[in-house]
DNA sequence: AAACTGTACTAAGCGTAATAGTACAGTACA
DNA sequence: TGTACTGTACTATTACGCTTAGTACAGTTT
Protein backbone atom coordinates (compact mmCIF):
# COMPACT_ATOMS: atom_id res chain seq x y z
CA UNK A 1 0.00 0.00 0.00
CA UNK A 2 1.34 3.06 0.61
CA UNK A 3 4.77 3.68 1.33
CA UNK A 4 6.02 5.82 4.50
CA UNK A 5 9.48 6.46 5.77
CA UNK A 6 9.83 7.08 9.44
CA UNK A 7 13.24 8.20 9.24
CA UNK A 8 12.44 10.99 6.59
CA UNK A 9 12.28 14.58 8.04
CA UNK A 10 8.92 14.93 6.31
CA UNK A 11 6.20 14.42 8.67
CA UNK A 12 4.59 11.06 8.12
CA UNK A 13 1.08 12.49 7.60
CA UNK A 14 2.39 14.98 4.81
CA UNK A 15 3.80 11.80 3.27
CA UNK A 16 0.65 9.68 3.43
CA UNK A 17 -0.96 12.65 2.38
CA UNK A 18 1.40 12.90 -0.61
CA UNK A 19 0.74 8.66 -1.46
CA UNK A 20 -3.21 9.43 -1.45
CA UNK A 21 -2.85 11.95 -3.93
CA UNK A 22 -0.65 9.95 -5.61
CA UNK A 23 -2.94 7.06 -5.60
CA UNK A 24 -5.77 8.74 -6.62
CA UNK A 25 -4.19 10.51 -9.51
CA UNK A 26 -2.99 6.79 -10.57
CA UNK A 27 -7.08 6.13 -10.55
CA UNK A 28 -6.10 3.21 -8.19
CA UNK A 29 -9.26 5.37 -6.02
CA UNK A 30 -11.67 6.37 -8.05
CA UNK A 31 -14.51 9.09 -7.32
CA UNK A 32 -16.80 8.08 -4.35
CA UNK A 33 -14.83 5.03 -3.54
CA UNK A 34 -13.84 4.28 -0.25
CA UNK A 35 -10.36 5.03 1.55
CA UNK A 36 -9.26 2.60 4.07
CA UNK A 37 -10.24 3.58 7.54
CA UNK A 38 -8.64 5.29 9.80
CA UNK A 39 -8.21 2.24 12.35
CA UNK A 40 -7.41 -0.22 9.93
CA UNK A 41 -4.82 2.52 7.87
CA UNK A 42 -3.27 3.10 10.92
CA UNK A 43 -3.07 -0.46 12.08
CA UNK A 44 -1.73 -1.61 8.73
CA UNK A 45 0.92 1.24 8.59
CA UNK A 46 1.83 0.33 12.37
CA UNK A 47 0.73 4.65 12.93
CA UNK A 48 -1.53 6.25 14.82
CA UNK A 49 -5.02 6.54 14.23
CA UNK A 50 -4.25 10.50 14.91
CA UNK A 51 -1.57 10.65 12.20
CA UNK A 52 -4.05 8.88 9.62
CA UNK A 53 -6.78 11.41 10.85
CA UNK A 54 -4.28 14.48 10.53
CA UNK A 55 -3.54 13.52 7.03
CA UNK A 56 -7.72 12.95 6.20
CA UNK A 57 -8.23 16.35 7.65
CA UNK A 58 -5.87 17.92 5.67
CA UNK A 59 -6.84 16.41 2.75
CA UNK A 60 -10.70 17.32 3.46
CA UNK A 61 -9.50 20.13 3.70
CA UNK A 62 -8.25 20.89 0.18
CA UNK A 63 -11.15 19.18 -1.24
CA UNK A 64 -9.65 15.75 -1.75
CA UNK A 65 -11.55 13.59 -0.01
CA UNK A 66 -14.53 13.72 1.62
CA UNK A 67 -15.73 12.10 5.56
CA UNK A 68 -19.26 10.78 6.36
CA UNK A 69 -19.18 10.63 9.74
CA UNK A 70 -20.23 7.23 10.78
CA UNK A 71 -19.92 6.12 7.02
CA UNK A 72 -15.99 6.42 5.74
CA UNK A 73 -13.98 8.20 4.01
CA UNK A 74 -14.50 8.70 0.34
CA UNK A 75 -12.65 10.15 -2.41
CA UNK A 76 -14.19 13.21 -4.30
CA UNK A 77 -15.38 13.91 -7.56
CA UNK A 78 -12.65 16.30 -8.86
CA UNK A 79 -11.31 19.49 -7.59
CA UNK A 80 -7.24 18.91 -7.24
CA UNK A 81 -6.59 22.12 -8.50
CA UNK A 82 -5.78 23.26 -4.83
CA UNK A 83 -3.41 20.59 -4.60
CA UNK A 84 -1.69 21.05 -7.98
CA UNK A 85 -1.63 25.13 -6.58
CA UNK A 86 0.72 23.83 -4.22
CA UNK A 87 2.70 21.90 -5.97
CA UNK A 88 3.08 24.51 -8.12
CA UNK A 89 4.60 26.85 -5.43
CA UNK A 90 6.73 23.90 -4.15
CA UNK A 91 8.25 23.49 -7.70
CA UNK A 92 8.71 27.27 -8.33
CA UNK A 93 10.19 27.68 -5.15
CA UNK A 94 12.26 24.72 -5.46
CA UNK A 95 13.90 25.52 -8.56
CA UNK A 96 14.31 28.93 -7.40
CA UNK A 97 16.63 28.10 -4.68
CA UNK A 98 18.30 25.72 -7.40
CA UNK A 99 18.98 28.72 -9.76
CA UNK A 100 20.28 30.10 -6.54
CA UNK A 101 22.90 27.62 -5.56
CA UNK A 102 24.44 28.02 -9.38
CA UNK A 103 21.98 25.28 -10.99
CA UNK A 104 21.86 26.43 -14.53
CA UNK A 105 18.98 25.90 -16.67
CA UNK A 106 19.81 22.89 -18.93
CA UNK A 107 20.45 21.16 -15.89
CA UNK A 108 17.40 21.37 -14.65
CA UNK A 109 15.62 20.13 -18.01
CA UNK A 110 17.46 17.22 -18.10
CA UNK A 111 15.84 16.43 -14.45
CA UNK A 112 12.62 17.58 -16.03
CA UNK A 113 13.01 14.89 -18.73
CA UNK A 114 14.55 11.83 -16.49
CA UNK A 115 11.14 12.43 -14.06
CA UNK A 116 9.06 12.41 -16.63
CA UNK A 117 10.02 9.44 -18.64
CA UNK A 118 8.94 6.24 -18.38
CA UNK B 1 21.61 42.03 3.21
CA UNK B 2 20.48 38.59 3.68
CA UNK B 3 16.49 38.62 3.77
CA UNK B 4 15.25 35.95 6.46
CA UNK B 5 11.50 34.63 6.94
CA UNK B 6 11.09 33.83 10.90
CA UNK B 7 7.82 32.76 10.31
CA UNK B 8 8.50 30.48 7.55
CA UNK B 9 8.90 26.42 8.64
CA UNK B 10 12.58 26.37 7.66
CA UNK B 11 15.13 27.36 10.26
CA UNK B 12 16.67 30.36 10.09
CA UNK B 13 20.58 28.78 9.99
CA UNK B 14 18.96 26.92 6.74
CA UNK B 15 17.92 30.04 4.99
CA UNK B 16 20.88 32.22 5.84
CA UNK B 17 22.92 29.17 4.81
CA UNK B 18 20.95 29.57 1.15
CA UNK B 19 21.31 33.37 1.43
CA UNK B 20 25.35 33.37 1.61
CA UNK B 21 25.36 30.59 -0.86
CA UNK B 22 23.55 33.02 -3.30
CA UNK B 23 25.22 35.81 -2.62
CA UNK B 24 28.27 34.14 -3.37
CA UNK B 25 27.29 32.82 -6.35
CA UNK B 26 26.08 36.55 -7.38
CA UNK B 27 29.93 37.55 -7.02
CA UNK B 28 29.06 39.44 -4.08
CA UNK B 29 31.44 37.82 -2.03
CA UNK B 30 34.99 36.46 -4.25
CA UNK B 31 37.06 33.84 -3.06
CA UNK B 32 39.33 34.37 0.41
CA UNK B 33 36.95 37.79 0.82
CA UNK B 34 35.83 37.83 4.32
CA UNK B 35 32.10 37.29 5.30
CA UNK B 36 30.59 39.16 8.29
CA UNK B 37 31.85 38.08 11.60
CA UNK B 38 29.06 36.18 13.67
CA UNK B 39 28.36 38.53 16.05
CA UNK B 40 28.05 41.41 14.10
CA UNK B 41 25.92 38.96 11.45
CA UNK B 42 23.81 38.20 14.50
CA UNK B 43 23.07 42.11 15.70
CA UNK B 44 22.09 42.86 12.28
CA UNK B 45 19.64 40.44 11.78
CA UNK B 46 18.17 40.88 15.05
CA UNK B 47 19.05 36.86 15.55
CA UNK B 48 21.25 34.84 17.84
CA UNK B 49 25.31 34.36 17.20
CA UNK B 50 24.62 30.80 17.75
CA UNK B 51 21.94 30.38 14.93
CA UNK B 52 24.90 32.45 12.57
CA UNK B 53 27.67 29.90 13.80
CA UNK B 54 25.61 26.79 12.91
CA UNK B 55 24.92 28.42 9.62
CA UNK B 56 28.37 28.89 8.93
CA UNK B 57 29.85 25.28 10.31
CA UNK B 58 27.15 24.10 8.25
CA UNK B 59 28.88 25.82 4.94
CA UNK B 60 32.27 25.50 6.24
CA UNK B 61 31.74 21.36 6.55
CA UNK B 62 30.40 21.44 2.88
CA UNK B 63 33.63 23.17 1.71
CA UNK B 64 32.08 26.34 0.91
CA UNK B 65 33.76 28.52 3.71
CA UNK B 66 36.62 28.20 5.97
CA UNK B 67 37.76 29.66 9.47
CA UNK B 68 40.21 30.60 11.15
CA UNK B 69 39.56 30.92 14.90
CA UNK B 70 40.71 34.61 15.77
CA UNK B 71 40.63 35.92 12.02
CA UNK B 72 37.25 35.36 10.73
CA UNK B 73 35.32 33.41 8.11
CA UNK B 74 36.49 33.67 4.50
CA UNK B 75 34.57 32.35 0.99
CA UNK B 76 37.00 29.63 -0.32
CA UNK B 77 37.86 29.03 -3.42
CA UNK B 78 36.08 26.64 -5.60
CA UNK B 79 34.29 23.76 -4.95
CA UNK B 80 30.38 24.03 -4.60
CA UNK B 81 29.91 20.26 -6.02
CA UNK B 82 28.35 19.46 -2.73
CA UNK B 83 25.74 22.12 -2.82
CA UNK B 84 25.28 21.38 -6.47
CA UNK B 85 24.68 17.86 -5.79
CA UNK B 86 22.37 18.90 -2.56
CA UNK B 87 20.56 21.00 -5.02
CA UNK B 88 20.27 18.13 -7.53
CA UNK B 89 18.36 16.14 -5.11
CA UNK B 90 16.26 18.91 -4.09
CA UNK B 91 14.39 19.51 -7.20
CA UNK B 92 14.54 16.04 -8.58
CA UNK B 93 12.53 14.98 -5.18
CA UNK B 94 10.29 18.27 -5.68
CA UNK B 95 9.66 17.23 -9.42
CA UNK B 96 9.20 13.45 -8.67
CA UNK B 97 6.40 14.74 -5.91
CA UNK B 98 4.81 17.50 -8.42
CA UNK B 99 4.40 14.39 -11.20
CA UNK B 100 2.42 12.04 -8.40
CA UNK B 101 0.38 15.62 -7.21
CA UNK B 102 -0.30 15.33 -11.38
CA UNK B 103 1.23 18.28 -12.70
CA UNK B 104 2.12 17.91 -16.46
CA UNK B 105 5.41 18.34 -18.16
CA UNK B 106 4.72 20.93 -19.94
CA UNK B 107 3.56 22.76 -17.27
CA UNK B 108 6.95 22.02 -15.06
CA UNK B 109 8.90 23.27 -18.40
CA UNK B 110 6.83 26.67 -18.44
CA UNK B 111 7.97 27.27 -14.70
CA UNK B 112 11.48 26.51 -15.72
CA UNK B 113 11.01 29.20 -18.31
CA UNK B 114 9.70 31.77 -16.26
CA UNK B 115 12.60 31.24 -12.83
CA UNK B 116 15.88 30.96 -15.34
CA UNK B 117 14.38 34.17 -17.70
CA UNK B 118 16.01 37.27 -16.87
C1' DA C 1 -27.35 -4.96 20.34
C1' DA C 2 -22.83 -5.19 18.38
C1' DA C 3 -19.35 -3.63 15.57
C1' DC C 4 -17.96 -0.53 12.85
C1' DT C 5 -17.25 4.67 11.23
C1' DG C 6 -15.00 9.64 12.03
C1' DT C 7 -14.19 13.10 15.55
C1' DA C 8 -12.66 15.47 19.74
C1' DC C 9 -9.98 15.97 23.56
C1' DT C 10 -6.09 15.68 26.96
C1' DA C 11 -1.62 14.12 28.20
C1' DA C 12 2.95 12.74 27.58
C1' DG C 13 7.46 11.90 25.26
C1' DC C 14 10.60 13.26 21.92
C1' DG C 15 13.47 15.95 18.88
C1' DT C 16 14.80 20.25 16.87
C1' DA C 17 15.13 25.26 16.63
C1' DA C 18 16.36 29.24 18.86
C1' DT C 19 17.80 32.09 22.51
C1' DA C 20 20.71 33.30 26.48
C1' DG C 21 24.79 33.37 28.92
C1' DT C 22 29.46 32.25 29.93
C1' DA C 23 34.05 31.02 28.97
C1' DC C 24 38.22 30.06 26.30
C1' DA C 25 41.96 30.40 22.78
C1' DG C 26 43.73 32.67 18.77
C1' DT C 27 44.53 37.11 16.07
C1' DA C 28 45.08 42.08 14.97
C1' DC C 29 46.63 46.40 16.16
C1' DA C 30 47.90 50.46 18.67
C1' DT D 1 51.80 44.52 26.43
C1' DG D 2 47.05 45.52 26.54
C1' DT D 3 42.67 45.89 24.25
C1' DA D 4 39.36 44.48 21.18
C1' DC D 5 38.20 41.71 18.00
C1' DT D 6 37.69 36.69 15.90
C1' DG D 7 35.48 31.70 16.07
C1' DT D 8 34.42 27.93 19.17
C1' DA D 9 32.49 25.21 22.96
C1' DC D 10 29.45 24.35 26.42
C1' DT D 11 25.22 24.33 29.39
C1' DA D 12 20.61 25.67 30.23
C1' DT D 13 16.21 27.13 28.93
C1' DT D 14 12.17 28.06 26.14
C1' DA D 15 9.23 27.02 22.45
C1' DC D 16 7.17 24.43 18.94
C1' DG D 17 5.74 20.55 16.15
C1' DC D 18 5.43 15.51 15.52
C1' DT D 19 3.89 11.36 17.34
C1' DT D 20 1.86 8.24 20.35
C1' DA D 21 -1.49 6.93 23.85
C1' DG D 22 -5.82 6.70 25.87
C1' DT D 23 -10.54 7.86 26.42
C1' DA D 24 -14.94 9.30 25.05
C1' DC D 25 -18.77 10.50 22.01
C1' DA D 26 -22.07 10.45 18.12
C1' DG D 27 -23.43 8.44 13.82
C1' DT D 28 -23.97 4.24 10.68
C1' DT D 29 -24.26 -0.50 9.33
C1' DT D 30 -25.58 -5.20 9.95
Amino acid sequence: MFSLDSRSREPIYVQLEKEIVKFINLGVYEADSPLPSVRALATELSINPNTVSKAYKNLEQHGIIYTSPGKGVFVNKTDLSTIHREAEKIVFAALKDAKNAGMEKAEVLSIVNSVWEE
